[in-house]
Order: structure tokens, then C-alpha cells, then sequence
DNA sequence: CACCATGTTCCTTG
DNA sequence: CCAAGGAACATGGT
């Protein structure tokens, strides 16, 4: 469930529930999620430690713990890779199958399930240095983005993926980014002018923002045998009208009209990986802006 | 069986 | 040296 909004949600679910609490033991059944892939040293680390905070920078999820032998706080990250989950759960609960690593918080535990193994748990901080900035932070402004974009010969989207230009944005949002400033993801990104680049500021933020705000309305309790987490990328909110059904608007849509304009959304490929946009909303041409006109 | 999948890193190629 | 592209990672869904 992993892209910037995903992450948020989880962090603001899980932050209040850990507070306080003391790893009294790890459990370790897939040591590769592990950076270093050391269970001794990860173990040594975290047993016997407080949480005293979590939050989020990119992707990544980062907790802080207080160790049992004194010493200052303790900083270390989770990464949920494509298929990483986090949540709170009884002991004793049955587990999934791709339980990765398990955290026993006495009354409770932290499961980290990853099917695919690709997430990863990092004592090394080093990963956050490499980020760009957030994109609903206030150093992530038009200026800055314009300027990032200027000498890139690369498309647009494939940009966008780049996590040292900005932070938090996969593959979904960029889609839905591009579709919603409506500019062509194939173009390169010193093509864009101004004022779509200013399109694009406020697309990535009002996406991304709008995100954490349907996420929040969804019960992330995956361990406790009701909800689902494949809920949040395809699902509706509970009180979601019929209409607004799909909360996506190209992603995964390709060879249906599009919600805009009715034209056939299309797939191609950027990068190896999927892009989706409609060729008629997104095909680059002049589009009225608040400013456009004055 | 074939193809696709929310991410990142590493390797090869040009 | 750098940029771009692809494979690898590992499992599940359609």
C-alpha cells in the first residue's frame, strides 16, 4: 500500500497506538527485510526499547525509540517496498502467511507482512539524506519544481518518479498527477512552461492531499480479522455516493472513457513501468488557467 | 501458461 | 564520467 498518501495514514494510525510501548521481543521469520541483514544486531538493538515516535519523510516510516541501556533516542526506518503492511494486532491472532518480522508489545504486537519481501526495516538513517523535498512541505514550491525541471531531457513522468527531486510520489500519482495538471507524461521536462508547471505544483499536492484525506476515512485494523487494506487504492469511502465510485481517475483505466472528456484512456510504458493519461485531455495544448487569459 | 503489479538497487549499454 | 534502460528481487492476482 505504499506511496506517500498510504504511508501518511498508516504513520498517523499507528504513531498513537506505539507511544510508549516497550519491544519486549522481536520476532524475526524473514531476516532479508533487514538492513543490515543482521537479526543479532537489529535484535540488540530494538529489544527492550520504548517507542517514543514515529513519522514519516518520502515513503519511508520513522520511528524513534528509546533503548532499554540508556544512550540517546534512537532513529530507524521502514520501507513497505510494493507490498509492505504495518498493524496492530492481539498475540495469539493467527498470522498471515508473510508475517516478515513481529514485534511483541506485551497486550499488543506490531506485525510488518510483506508477501513479497521487498520493503525493508533500516537501523541506517543515511536513506533520508538522498530525498528530495516533501511535496505538502513548504520547501517544495513552483520555483523550486521549475527550476528541477528545467535542463531534464527525461519525460515528465519518469521525473516525477525521482524521489531526489521530490518525495513520496510512485506510480500511481504520477498518473493521476499529470492527468489532473493535464500535460502530456511523455513530454520532457524542460518542455513545460511556466504556468504548467504551476499546473503540476498544485495537481502533485491536491492529489497527494486528497489522498491522505480518503485514506483517512478507511479502517486500517488489517490484523484484527475485519477490514482490508486492499481497500485503499481501489475502494471507496463507506459514505462514498454511487457515482464517485472510482477514486482513481486514470490509473488501472486503460480502454475506458475517461471521466473527463469520454475518450479511451491509454497504457504505455515509460521507464518499464506503466504510465496511463487520455490523450485528449493530456495531449498538450493550450489549456485555460486562472491566470491564462489577464 | 502469460502477463502484470503501489519500489528500489544494481548492472549493462551507449 | 554520466544517462538511460533493463533485470533482479519474490509472490500473488487476473
Amino acid at each position: 500500500m505504499p506511496e506517500l498518501p498510504e504511508v501518511e495514514v498508516l504513520v498517523r494510525h499507528l504513531a498513537p497506538l506505539l507511544e510508549g510501548r516497550v519491544i519486549r521481543r522481536i520476532v524475526i521469520r524473514r531476516a532479508r527485510v533487514l538492513r543490515p541483514a543482521s537479526v543479532k544486531q537489529f535484535t540488540q538493538t530494538l529489544q527492550g526499547a520504548r517507542f517514543t515516535g514515529l513519522s514519516r519523510r518520502g515513503k519511508y516510516l520513522v520511528f524513534t525509540v528509546q533503548p532499554r541501556d540508556g544512550a540517546g533516542l534512537r532513529t530507524w526506518l521502514g520501507h513497505l517496498g510494493m507490498t509492505g503492511r504495518f498493524y496492530v494486532a492481539r498475540p495469539g491472532q493467527p498470522r498471515p502467511k508473510h508475517a516478515a518480522v513481529v514485534f511483541d508489545l506485551g497486550r499488543l504486537e506490531l506485525v510488518y507482512e510483506d508477501p513479497r519481501y521487498f520493503g525493508r526495516l533500516l537501523l541506517d538513517t543515511a536513506p533520508l539524506l538522498r530525498l528530495g523535498p516533501e511535496p505538502l512541505g513548504p520547501q517544495f514550491t513552483v520555483a523550486y519544481l521549475h527550476q528541477a525541471l528545467r535542463w531534464s531531457a527525461q519525460p515528465i513522468k519518469v521525473k516525477l518518479l525521482d524521489q531526489s527531486l521530490v518525495a513520496g510520489i510512485g506510480n500511481i500519482y504520477a498518473s493521476e498527477a499529470l492527468f489532473r495538471a493535464r500535460i502530456p507524461p511523455q513530454w520532457a521536462a524542460r518542455r513545460l512552461q511556466r504556468d504548467q508547471v504551476r499546473r503540476l505544483w498544485r495537481a502533485i499536492r491536491a492529489v497527494l492531499a486528497e489522498a491522505i484525506a480518503w485514506g483517512s476515512t478507511v479502517p486500517l485494523n488489517f490484523g484484527s480479522g475485519a477490514g482490508h487494506g486492499d481497500l485503499f487504492y481501489f475502494g471507496r469511502a463507506p459514505d462514498a455516493p454511487d457515482y464517485y465510485a472510482e477514486r482513481l481517475r486514470v490509473y488501472d483505466r486503460a480502454g475506458r472513457p475517461c471521466h473527463r472528456c469520454g475518450a479511451t484512456i491509454r497504457r504505455t510504458v515509460q521507464g518499464a513501468r506503466s504510465t496511463y493519461f487520455c490523450p485528449r485531455c493530456q495531449a498538450g495544448k493550450r489549456v485555460d488557467d486562472v491566470r491564462g487569459g489577464a
